[in-house]
DNA sequence: ATCGGTTGAGCAAACGTTTAACCAGATTGA
DNA sequence: TCAATCTGGTTAAACGTTTGCTCAACCGAT
């Protein structure tokens, strides 16, 4: 543990002073081009690494913002953090991750941290777009975007494109002329189901059709979805089944699909599938794997945290709530091997 | 953004020094009772929230560690990284969340700019036991552990336990009186699937019982435990099929699961099958629902991150590396109903 | 010669804490 | 009674940076 080289190392080593020194680091201020890579190399070569938090205190920034969630690290928080971890890294800041685990007290506790960390900024991100984490008014003053979540007036929020994408996969099948078209998803309390149910009512709609059936809601399992193959696929006549069923996430999918081939309906022969979420460990492994909306949740991160940079930089962003482009990932479950086409 | 509330407006507020302010807050130093709590009166009303870059800076300690991971956020990380920043958050302690994505460039940058912060130590973890990241020189001073990883020599790493939760797999198909114990695993280059094998191996021979047939190397795929479902249960002759496979990953089992049952073989009446990592989302929806190993990640992050601290306390901690206990997760696919035990 | 402007660099004051050193007054022990 | 100890606090230095201000030296133009 030997002692950490500072500045002033470098400044003794260069033989300048040491605000002389710190202005050759970075690139501020005049001085004579000899001197200042002279100081460079004396810095590189006693490995000097500067101390963010000395620099933080003078310059209040620290480089460093919080993510925090209340998905415990689930599947949608995980591309959004790596996106955003991603580029943020590129601009040098670095995230703090907290999860709050739908703890009150918890949550509470955490914002007051990152308020005593001196983040710059903080992503509150969620794993419903209908709920949200509320800052307590101590932080109200660091800035905050919002992510998957509910977004509080005048606040600045990203989301999937829910209506968007769901009227997307009902086109592609529309497309590959199917005409009886379901749509089995989660629970109707569910923002994120209503907003599906709506771009994929508005799709047949804008075709002249109608729905076949009222959406099925249920929960997000493949219990769901089999249980709706069963259902769906014996009872009516068989001119009344429907030939293309959209589903609400890649879970129901699998399931339908699974259930389906056990009755002997051909997928995508009968009946054609798009999932959502493009959950890859779900929708390559299925049988035919699954074409599906991948709702750009890598990107969707990557946007918050600049956005977020940008206002910490004093940049005017416009509130409101922004809608991520989605993007259709073509497998096989509606036949065609067309490339993924892009919103 | 109106300005900070600081220690100096605590002072003020209570009519005391810093010095005295500081002492009172922190339960440091003699002082008079009521003005103890005169101070921290003081600082809750004005809503006062100590900045940890100052302290840190004549502390040298920033209450912050990192978790480094060239685990692209996945399966295996993320149970560990909750585990991990709940225990932190726990001791007043935050974790800075980087990956490095297999990326040498990147995660050099990423090792620097976690001393540039000053964390107080590291968390270096990986998706494999058998490949480690290796820090750069300049940084070897920052205390780390290593989880799920490689572990150096002389360093301190929480693997788990793959022999032992193998052997406890296998003893539980032995337990149910299966003998025909068939092993379905991973590619043969992860020490994992190796340890695993050896895990089965050892129980087996304990048992007086020899291999039905060499372990089955393969990926960690559903359509590898699909194909080998085929395979074992078509070729042989009836009496020489496995009547139990332990399966290397629950991905391999729920294959294995739906190519039996595709073939009529009924689980776990004629084949019972363990699997491993207990993936709820894969494990709770196999039909019937997989009984299968938990590795512990969650308490592995936690114990991890509870050794870091010590030695960042200068406590001393003995290196070498430590296996997580395991745990066996009984559903449905072994047949018998009991609840959980423990190793 | 003097003056205004530029160039290159140093001095010292912050930033918000903690903490070693110090000190006045009260209490104690012999 | 007097020195020693304890009590409850204060003063000031330090942590590693950045940055506003000052300043000497030099230059070309009056």
């Amino acid at each position: 543990m030997t002692a950490r080289v500072t500045i002033r190392d470098v400044a003794a080593a260069a033989e300048v002073s040491v605000a002389t020194a710190s202005r050759a680091i970075n690139g501020t201020g005049r001085m004579a081009d000899e001197t200042r890579v002279r100081v460079r190399e004396a810095a590189l070569s006693i490995g000097y690494r500067p101390n963010m938090m000395a620099r933080g205190l003078v310059q209040k920034r620290s480089f460093t913002i919080g993510l925090v969630t209340n998905d415990t690290y689930g599947r949608f928080t995980l591309p959004v953090a790596a996106g955003l971890s991603q580029a943020m890294h590129d601009r040098g800041v670095s995230v703090f991750l907290a999860s709050t685990q739908d703890n009150p007290a918890l949550e509470l506790r955490t914002f007051e941290a990152m308020e005593e960390k001196c983040v710059d900024g903080l992503v509150v991100a969620n794993r419903r777009v209908d709920r949200g984490l509320t800052l307590p008014e101590t932080v109200k003053s660091i800035p905050t975007v919002y992510v998957m979540s509910a977004c509080p007036d005048g606040a600045i929020g990203f989301n999937p494109d829910d209506v968007g994408a769901a009227r997307a996969a009902t086109e592609h099948l529309l497309s590959i002329g199917r005409t009886r078209i379901a749509h089995i998803t989660g629970p109707k309390d569910f923002a994120a189901a209503r907003y599906r149910e709506e771009g994929w009512r508005a799709a047949l709609a804008e075709a002249g059709l109608s729905a076949p059936a009222p959406a099925i809601y249920g929960t997000w399992s493949e219990a769901h979805g089999w249980d709706m193959a069963q259902q769906l696929l014996t009872t009516a006549a068989p001119d009344k089944r429907p030939d293309a069923v959209f589903c609400g996430n890649d879970q129901i999918a699998r399931g339908f699909i699974d259930g389906a081939t056990r009755l002997g309906v051909g997928i995508p022969g009968d009946v054609a599938i798009v999932g959502f979420d493009n959950w890859e460990i779900f929708a390559a492994a299925t049988r035919p794997p699954l074409t599906t909306m991948d709702m750009g949740l890598l990107d969707l991160g990557r946007s918050a945290g600049l956005s977020l940079l940008d206002i910490v930089d004093g940049k005017r962003v416009e509130p409101g709530l922004r809608h991520q482009p989605y993007r259709i990932v073509i497998r096989g479950s509606c036949g065609t091997a067309k490339t993924a086409g892009t919103a």
